[in-house]
DNA sequence: GCCAATTTTGTAAGCGCTTACACTCGACTT
DNA sequence: AAGTCGAGTGTAAGCGCTTACAAAATTGGC
């Protein structure tokens, strides 16, 4: 309290010290058209001098962009999220936005709440990354036409950028790995319960199983599908429920690596061993797959918040609407441990 | 875009319905005092109809509050500050703020840019929530003076409210415990890489450990005492190093509970087993060391993150200073798991 | 009941920026 | 050489809120 406080380097300096007005030293720093190259390198050189940067504050009220964005996600804890929301952090970091963290919490109540009020959210940042979030077609057209600039990860059919896995694809090639080695009677530990964000996620999954079995004129036995959510407990209970009332198969497709765990640790708890007794794949390569020697199919979390969050800012800085939305598929990969081996 | 411009409801919005002035309005809203009953509730049922909500830009340009708080955490993926980051939005967003998150992706070069900055900082929130944060003299005074309101997680010595566990006594804790089974051949891996932002963390730890072997009148043997930074990696390595290059201890106590899966591992990949050659201990609690088995000192992490949070939110609500920073100290519990036994 | 002291309320001046609009001034037309 | 155009620049009006300061209403003491 005790500080000097420095009297702020206003607009009206930079326009002082550069001998322009301030209208035009406004635009320069925008890098605005009709803006002569004299006064462009003046206006930069003054605000550099003067260590000027613009009050976002006054600059959003006067109706241009606040500088920070948002990234919603279902819940800042998981492993999946935290890796997708670092990564977006850094790349609107670097082009100097700010970071502003909504955390769902898992509560469907809060996103509806949170898309209820679009205006109020516009008004405090410029875009918005999504991370898996399941939103009404309702919510999702508000959205679009909210003038916030929007990008997603991991979402289906929305009106602007996204980018994903192929979520069949990765079940079909952890489907395949297990039926590749001569197990033909494989359970799927299966993500969809209620109001969970990825459920659409899970299904896509679910199919991609099914098609893999199918190619191998395989049908799917109804007793081995069982619901498991996509936490580490559900698929403790999940496993545990198959084993103990259901049959045990010979192998294991669980639907995320955090499924996989809590499978592993029932079979453990059973007396059991993997790969021994039983086969196990996840698709994720969390980061303690490795550890526990899970295969899966690995997907580029990182990668995906980051590209997603490079495409919002792209939409950010052109606001021209010649850019339809696409959809990015980023590859995913085998990647084969001791969880899963040959069938006897 | 096709959207129906709603035009935003202002301050003068509620004023002409409320029949009063706009600067009775802001006062009103903001429960300054010099407000009569009947204004107040005029102007709160106004309010409350139109639906009103104040434009942050406009207030925080005309020297209120911005409405946001920035977290910084040195990482946004690592477990601890994933939780505690969760937990702290949580208290925010209930209290209406928007949670700012800014990642310091372990690089020092960044906390130094940001605290060198102040300006820009406290020009777009309000308030700071530091997790473990390391800071200089100077950047300590700096912020404390700048005007912005601080409270921190797990740091030390620093002017303004902290909430943390012991980390002397969790050491102290997990050694004895170790010492307690018969165990007097305990290493320690510890935790303090060059740069790394717990190191005063660390080092309480390493105090805590040596405490206890000398309760027992124990020396402290500087082979057994190995760097293995907080990694699940660096606990793999060090773990090895150990083994393979100096002398087999029959217990372990490590920094944290990342550090002993690191160890874990590796005892397990050199054909060794836990409890039966090697007890582990760690510090934590992480969400997989009940999977793994692992005994460890609990440490109440979304809770020091909430708690920290709401003394932020306490000090924002009244500036008024008559409230000198205190230091809060959360209890750590041993859980025992199967990773430590008595020494046969 | 009247005047000073004390609430309560209103007026108006910004906060720092963006932007519609007006203006200047060369470069081109014809 | 007068007229047109457009690039470059400046003027000034806000954006929605806070906050001195002034005005009005209320209170209380004698």
């Amino acid at each position: 309290m005790l500080q000097g406080k420095t009297p702020r380097v206003t607009i009206q300096d930079v326009a002082a010290l550069s001998g322009l007005s301030i209208c035009t030293v406004s635009r320069a720093l925008r890098n605005l058209p009709n803006v002569s190259e004299a006064a462009q390198t003046r206006v930069s050189g003054a605000a550099a001098k003067l260590g000027y940067k613009a009050s976002s504050a006054a600059s959003r009220l006067a109706g241009g962009s606040t500088g920070s964005v948002a990234i919603i996600a279902p819940t800042a804890t998981a492993w999946f999220f935290a890796q997708a929301v670092e990564a977006a952090e850094e790349v609107f970091a670097d082009s100097g936005y700010d970071t502003v963290l909504i955390s769902l919490r898992n509560r469907p109540s809060l996103a509806r709440k949170l898309f209820a009020d679009l205006e109020g959210l516009s008004q405090r940042v410029d875009g918005v990354l999504l991370l898996n979030i399941a939103l009404s077609e309702a919510e999702m057209a508000a959205l679009a036409g909210s003038g916030l600039a929007v990008a997603s990860v991991g979402m289906h059919d929305v009106p602007w950028d996204n980018v994903g896995i192929d979520n069949e694809d990765a079940a079909h090639a952890a489907t395949s790995h297990l039926l590749g080695l001569g197990h033909w009677d494989v359970a799927m530990l299966a993500g969809s319960e209620i109001g969970e964000p990825s459920l659409v996620t899970a299904n896509e999954r679910l199919k991609g199983f099914e098609r893999a079995l199918d190619e191998h004129d395989l049908t799917v036995d109804p007793d081995l599908v069982i619901d498991a959510g996509s936490s580490i407990e559900g698929g403790r209970r999940a496993m545990t429920e198959l084993i103990e009332n259901r049959r045990m198969p010979s192998a294991i497709f669980a639907g995320c690596d955090e499924t996989a765990f809590g499978a592993l640790m029932a079979v453990r708890d059973l007396g059991l061993s993997t790969p021994k007794n039983v086969s196990i794949i996840g698709i994720d390569d969390h980061q303690m797959s490795w550890f526990l020697g899970l295969s899966t199919i690995a997907q580029p979390v990182a990668d995906q918040g980051a590209f997603a969050a490079n495409l919002l800012i792209e939409r950010l800085h052109r606001s021209g609407l010649p850019n339809p939305p696409a959809s990015h598929v980023l590859e995913t990969k085998l990647v084969e441990r001791r969880s899963t081996r040959r069938r006897r």
